[in-house]
DNA sequence: GGCCCTCTTTAGGGCCTT
């Protein structure tokens, strides 16, 4: 029996609070963002801000711990200090951080929830807008190819924080990692026997937004350039682990919504991550390029746009898109690649 | 590969993701 660690990290303790009404949300944490940016504590003084407001909200639901099969108390512990070092130096959490433990012949069952569009029935229904989470994620690979290429790293971030808002973890590709020099991601890092492989991951990264969503809610992921680049691969990668994504998943690409944010705002910015972090003057709180350092700079950036733009949680539904109709461009794509040889 | 922009649309360069 393997024992296959993760990290879930509670970072931002903050209270699920009204979400979809992001234009009132976001003005708690950023209406001075120009001032904060530059110091390296923009996230953790919107975390101490919505700490303030611990208590004022009750929670209108029960956050579903996430399924585990475990080896006994003992064994975590004991594992503890060993996973810690498993997330291999990601980022320089001062939190603490929680175990997961998930053996190889777990069963973790998931409904195959007929598709139906989701978009137009939360557009429809304003209440169903308050049952979407925001989780924004990214992933490192071993390259641009998500038919020749692997994931090497995920990570994502519930946008309310709270108690394991993050899921991290190393994937071993089970090949060579040529791009080292790109994310700091090695071979010999993710050969580590405490390294999982993508077919182990799947069930506990999906199990992992079941348990930020609320019960019969959605969740939108958000991911810059990820209708390109992302989502794709991510589909791809579980697909070949025989794993389909939830139909109450919804994909959520952040670049158009920057090229939106400069062009009616008047930004001077390039559209890249890297661009719109120098452009806000968003300090790094770890390497660029590793997955967990790329979603909080994100998610700051994000949170800025959306503010900016006074996006309601409505408004990005209408903006996204479903692996379903993700996978028929690929297909289609594949098509003309096919054609074109 | 997909999207956007323009010196465009019967096209092509540049940007974005690792």
């Amino acid at each position: 029996m393997r024992i296959i660690p993760m990290c879930f990290s509670s970072i931002l303790q903050v209270p699920r609070c009204r979400f979809h009404t992001l234009a009132n949300f976001w003005p708690e944490s950023f209406h001075s963002l120009p001032n904060k940016c530059g110091s390296n504590s923009t996230f953790r003084l919107h975390s101490a801000k919505l700490d303030g407001l611990e208590g004022g909200y009750s929670r209108r639901w029960i956050r579903r711990p996430v399924s585990t099969k475990t080896e006994g108390t003992n064994k975590i512990t004991q594992n503890k200090n060993k996973l810690t070092s498993a997330s291999h130096g990601v980022l320089e959490e001062t939190v603490s951080t929680s175990t997961l433990n998930i053996t190889k012949t777990e069963n973790i069952e998931y409904r195959n929830i007929p598709y139906f569009d989701i978009r137009r029935e939360i557009l429809e229904n304003n209440d169903l807008a308050k049952l979407v989470t925001v989780i924004v994620f990214d992933l490192e690979t071993t390259g641009f190819s998500r038919t020749e290429d692997r994931i090497v790293e995920i990570a994502l971030r519930d946008l309310h924080g709270g108690e394991n808002s993050t899921f991290q973890t190393l994937v071993n590709p089970g090949r060579s990692v040529p791009n080292t020099i790109v994310h700091g991601i090695s071979k010999c890092m993710v050969e580590n026997p405490n390294v999982p492989r993508m077919k182990e991951v799947a069930p506990i990264l999906l199990q992992y937004v079941k348990s930020r969503h609320k019960p019969g809610g959605y969740a939108l992921l958000v991911a810059h350039n990820g209708r390109a680049f992302d989502v794709p691969f991510l589909i791809t990668e579980l697909n070949r682990c025989g794993v389909e994504l939830p139909s109450n998943w919804l994909f959520l690409d952040s670049l158009p919504l920057a090229r939106k944010w400069i062009k009616t705002k008047g930004v001077k910015s390039r559209t890249s991550l890297q661009g719109l972090r120098e452009h806000l003057g968003i300090k790094l709180e770890g390497p660029a390029h590793r997955a967990m350092s790329d979603v909080r700079v994100l998610i700051i950036i994000f949170q800025k746009m959306t503010f900016d733009l006074k996006a309601t949680v409505a408004s990005l539904v209408a903006d996204s898109f479903t692996a379903s109709e993700k996978k028929n461009e690929m297909k289609e794509s594949d098509v003309k690649k096919k054609k074109k040889n």
